[in-house]
RNA sequence: GCGCCUGUAGCUCAGAUGGAUAGAGUGUCGGUCUCCGAAGCCGAAGGUCGUGGGUUCGACUCCCGCCGGGCGCGCCA
């Protein structure tokens, strides 16, 4: 990004020199530039002077009014003054503020682009959801999340991959494959009871269908054989589910693949659909079973074990996690030979990180948490750096439906699902509302408000505030290009001050969302953003009978569109031109 | 019981490394379209920042205790 626009850090630059200059043995101390809330306080203040004040033991006034008196004569600053307790605070040259006006519509959507991230490596792990089944409305948040978090990471100068991990070789899979065959077993004129426990959903219907249509009876065995020695389902439900899966695959031998598989792409391919309707794409799908067929679930257990991290137990195998920091041990291994989620999640946490990633960000449900330190303990054990995984916990987004708790449940298939709840509000209202707050606050989606209030969200403020200013240009008929050449010293007027402010500030809100994986900083600024437009346009006529001035507004005009459209880019969210 | 998250205006939520008079939306009340889009704008009312201590020039922010809410603590994923 252009750096002649990066106000904040020429500004600080200014005030390093002047505390070397006025103060050479000052302690080293960062010299931040924060934003006052009040205008009364300048464009932006510091507070070094203040810092400093205990360390050199000297009146933290005194030392601000040497470092004002020392500061470099520069272009940006119309003024310097101390104020308060010591603060210096900054007035900035308008020439320099109405400098961002060009810098904006010449960097066009690259306006934002920063190179914080120094192409650093980061992947960005997120939904993972089991494919069994539609995403539902909690997923959604986990994707709206992701996706927002990877284009601000992204755009902060970060080389991103956005990765989903297919966990298609568990225990959940095989007990959609049964499901699926159950349903068939229906469909073909059987009546096998179906478990409590199974999976209830229509969508396995639909499955069973389609694989009775396709293949007929050929996968058609006698109930009886099918429920041949197995456990009552209400003694062990999971026992039982067990002994079923057994007898599946006992039964269809081979054909136990096909319908395993199926369901599998089945569901997948659903759920990669419902996710690019959302806007939400990704660059790897990583299956989980490529982690068992190339050994390195093995590997990794192989090394644990040789690290001395592994021991028997009641015939399982564990990993001494409590070295590292977890409450109790963890299984590995259980005593039926299968390898527990944890242990192939260590595996693909070692893998993810031996691809040549810098930075791997998982985000996980709030629910997962408890998992942190255990697979962190892992990593640890491997002589892996855990300090380059971060897990962003995303907490629960629970669904109200008539001021009651929506009950969510992928098995008993009570659940809103995603691609639901993008109908009702649509794709732009669900994006928005996800990341409207930070992820580690809880969420209450309330469907009939966001039913009923659809036409109140937030996101239709900001859309409408770049229609309008797609329309002044409409209205006007000229060449939006041709305004980049106005003379954008006219720009003076309070409303016009306050849009170039908040023009300004789009880099370093950019900066805070990747430094603090927070992307719903974008969406409060856009706001903000929006605000300062529509109050602008109220108070302002922009197509005026002065030629000068009215370009150098469209200008501005221009200019806040585009900002508008590359924060909203960021969050998935479209940009119209008329609504 | 232990761990993570959380408690800010009637409601839903922002408050970056501790900073100046704690902000927005929504709701309520009052203004505002012979004029570029009223899905807008302008104004008013609305607060012991859960609570009690501590740290210091200064605490919504950091530390400790207590109270309330959510989640987790499986040979489930």
């Amino acid at each position: 990004m252009n750096s002649a626009v990066d106000l904040r850090a020429r500004l600080a630059d200014l005030l390093r020199a002047a505390l070397e200059n006025s103060i050479p043995q000052a302690p080293s101390v960062d010299v931040v530039l924060e934003r006052p809330k009040s205008a009364d306080h300048g464009d932006y203040a510091c507070n070094v002077a203040m810092r400093l004040a205990k360390p050199l033991k000297r009146n933290p006034r005194e030392i601000a009014t040497g470092i004002v008196s020392a500061l470099p004569e520069s272009e940006i600053v119309r003024k310097a003054e101390v104020a308060g307790a010591g603060f210096i605070n900054l007035y900035l040259d308008p020439g320099a503020r109405q400098q961002v006006v060009p810098a904006i519509l010449d960097a066009g959507s690259d306006y934002g682009r920063l190179d914080v991230g120094r192409q650093e490596k980061v992947q960005v792990e997120f939904v993972s959801a089991n494919p069994t089944g539609p995403l539902h409305v909690g997923h959604g948040r986990g994707a709206a999340f992701g996706a927002s978090l990877a284009n601000v990471l992204e755009v902060a100068g970060y080389d991103v991959t956005r990765e989903y991990y297919v966990n298609d070789a568990g225990r959940q899979m095989d007990i959609l494959a049964l499901s699926t065959w159950l349903r068939y077993l229906e469909v073909a004129g059987q009546h096998p009871p179906f478990p409590e426990n199974a999976y209830q959903g229509d969508y396995v219907r639909e499955m069973a269908r389609a694989i009775y249509q396709q293949h007929a009876k050929r996968y058609v065995h006698a109930v009886e054989e099918v429920y041949c020695d197995v456990p009552a389902a209400d003694v062990d439900g999971e026992a039982h589910l067990d002994a079923l899966i057994g007898n599946a695959k006992d039964a269809l031998g081979p054909d136990y693949g096909y319908i395993h598989d199926f369901a599998l792409t089945e569901q997948l391919g659903d759920c990669r659909n419902d996710l690019l309707e959302f806007g939400v794409e990704f660059d790897v799908w990583y299956s989980e079973k490529s982690l068992f067929d190339a050994g390195l679930v093995a590997t990794a257990m192989e090394q644990l074990d040789a690290r001395g991290h592994l021991y028997q137990k009641d015939g399982a195998t564990w990993f001494r996690s409590t070295e590292f920091g977890d409450e109790k041990d963890r299984v590995v291994r259980r005593d039926n030979g299968q390898y527990t989620y944890f242990a192939s999640d260590i595996a693909y946490h070692v893998n993810k990180l031996e691809r040549g990633v810098e930075r791997v960000i998982d985000v996980w449900g709030a629910d997962h948490h408890g998992y942190i330190a255990r697979v962190e303990g892992a990593l640890g054990a491997l002589g892996v750096d855990a300090a380059n995984l971060t897990v962003a916990l995303v907490q629960f987004a629970v669904l109200y439906r008539g001021g009651k708790k929506v009950a969510m449940s992928t098995r008993s298939g009570e659940f809103v699902s995603l691609r639901e709840l993008r109908g009702e509000v649509g794709n732009d209202a669900a994006r928005f509302f996800y990341v409207l707050r930070k992820s580690d606050q809880h969420l209450d989606f309330d469907l009939d408000l966001a039913k009923s209030q659809s036409n109140d969200n937030p996101v239709y403020y900001i859309q409408y505030a770049h229609a309008r200013c797609s329309s002044v240009f409409e209205k006007w008929g000229g060449d939006p290009d041709s305004v980049g050449n106005a003379d954008c010293s006219l720009l003076v007027e309070q409303g016009e001050v306050s849009c170039l402010q908040k023009l300004l500030e789009f880099p370093e809100i950019i900066e805070a969302a990747a430094r603090d994986l927070a992307p719903h900083l974008v969406a409060f600024y856009l706001r903000e953003l929006a605000a300062a437009f529509h109050s602008y346009y109220n108070s302002t006529p922009i197509l005026t009978d002065d030629e000068s001035q009215r370009a150098a507004r469209l200008a501005l005009v221009a200019s806040v569109r585009q900002v508008l459209r590359n924060g909203l880019a960021l969050l998935g969210v479209s940009a119209p031109d008329k609504m």
